[in-house]
DNA sequence: GTTAGAGCTTACCAATCGGTCAAAACCGAT
DNA sequence: ATCGGTTTTGACCGATTGGTAAGCTCTAAC
């Protein structure tokens, strides 16, 4: 068959697909992959349980769709890491995108991290053979302003690691985060400028 | 009756309860409380489904008693940092303590992650009651420290995320790691050096 | 070696899991 | 109004879940 047979979807397809996934990203982010049941995704969808499978293939359809949308934003900020740039100045940029993205997609992150924590057993190919060239590429443009003496001397990768897992943190560790400071309501800006000025201070030469 | 009547433990149930909180460490800490399947904990720990709870009263059981145990162990690095101490060199130790527990017990970490990346359901408590205190008290310490110009200036409560961040994501991310970094063998001292020299440019005065 | 109790297993249970199916309800174009 | 296709539902299925009942086996103290 002549590969066109993809119809456009409907109003009604776009609107319930996207009450699932949404309802679905809160359920597997809360309870991992195993731990979420159909039936709670198509309680907090309002939908009823049939309902969900005739717009899904199963459970692990609408798990990977949810995957696959989520690694492209993911790795998006990373990708925009100019090397023409000022380098402390795109280091910081990059630090301040992923810490914005931990107070607007938590969920996403902590979907991301439950696959991790788990083994990642959805996202290894992901990781070997999109992330893994782009880690080392961009290893490789903050070795060049390290040489060329615009940052101070750093261990890239693990430099890479530190603002991933600090900013990570205040998404997937928020609860903790949130007890401890009390429900602080200017916790966002002072993270920004803690990190802000830890990356300045760990980076300038 | 007379509070007496705790029968001290033969040697079989020492070794089965342990054999059993080993495995469901495990199953725990990869799938999380409700993917985790009593038959799973069973086959892991080489005994049969009844037997596991012919030793403890039920699934939530064992997930309690190993919280339990994980919560104490995981608080002591920042009990025992020493408010009489040099203040980088307190820290410095801190992180070395807390990293090395990421390498020697990535299990415990996950499990942790794990409870507060879904709600902190069983956690919370101890997280208002015991760490809280422990928290602002090592925080206050800190700030003494920074008042009196051994350390630079810098949040305390956000340092302390930082240095919680990136060291138990060496553990969470463990996989992740692994693959960006090719398996290379050399991979802890690297993050030690790292972070080391991270957080003493962040903190000398 | 006997025996009382600790340890263990087989068989089973109700509840919940992901998923199916046929029929009903709905919708938009005529 | 009607008709064809889309959307939705209630009833149901086999498999798996956490947990139980009752009896068998082994161990340790005498």
């Amino acid at each position: 068959m002549p590969d066109g047979d993809v119809k456009k979807p409907s109003r009604i397809q776009r609107r319930n697909r996207g009450l699932i996934l949404d309802a679905a990203l809160d359920v597997f982010s809360t309870h991992g992959y195993r731990g979420a049941t159909l039936d709670q995704i198509a309680e907090a969808a309002g939908l009823s349980k049939p309902n969900i499978l005739y717009y899904f293939d199963g459970k692990e359809d609408i798990h990977v769709t949810l995957l696959n949308q989520l690694l492209g934003t993911w790795q998006d900020p990373l990708v925009t890491l100019n090397p023409d740039g000022e380098a402390l100045a795109e280091i910081l940029c990059y630090v301040r995108r992923k810490l914005d993205m931990a107070r607007d997609l938590p969920r996403e992150s902590r979907l991301f991290a439950g696959e991790i924590l788990r083994g990642a057993p959805r996202v290894t190919p992901y990781l070997a053979s999109d992330l893994q060239p782009l880690f080392d590429e961009k290893c490789a443009v903050i070795k060049t302003w390290v040489d060329k003496g615009q940052l101070a001397p750093v261990d890239p990768r693990h430099l890479i690691f530190s603002i991933w897992a600090t900013t990570q943190h205040y998404a997937d560790f928020a609860v903790q985060v949130k007890v401890l400071l009390k429900d602080d309501p200017d916790s966002h800006k002072d993270a920004a400028r803690h990190l802000d000025a830890m990356f300045t201070r760990l980076l300038t030469p």
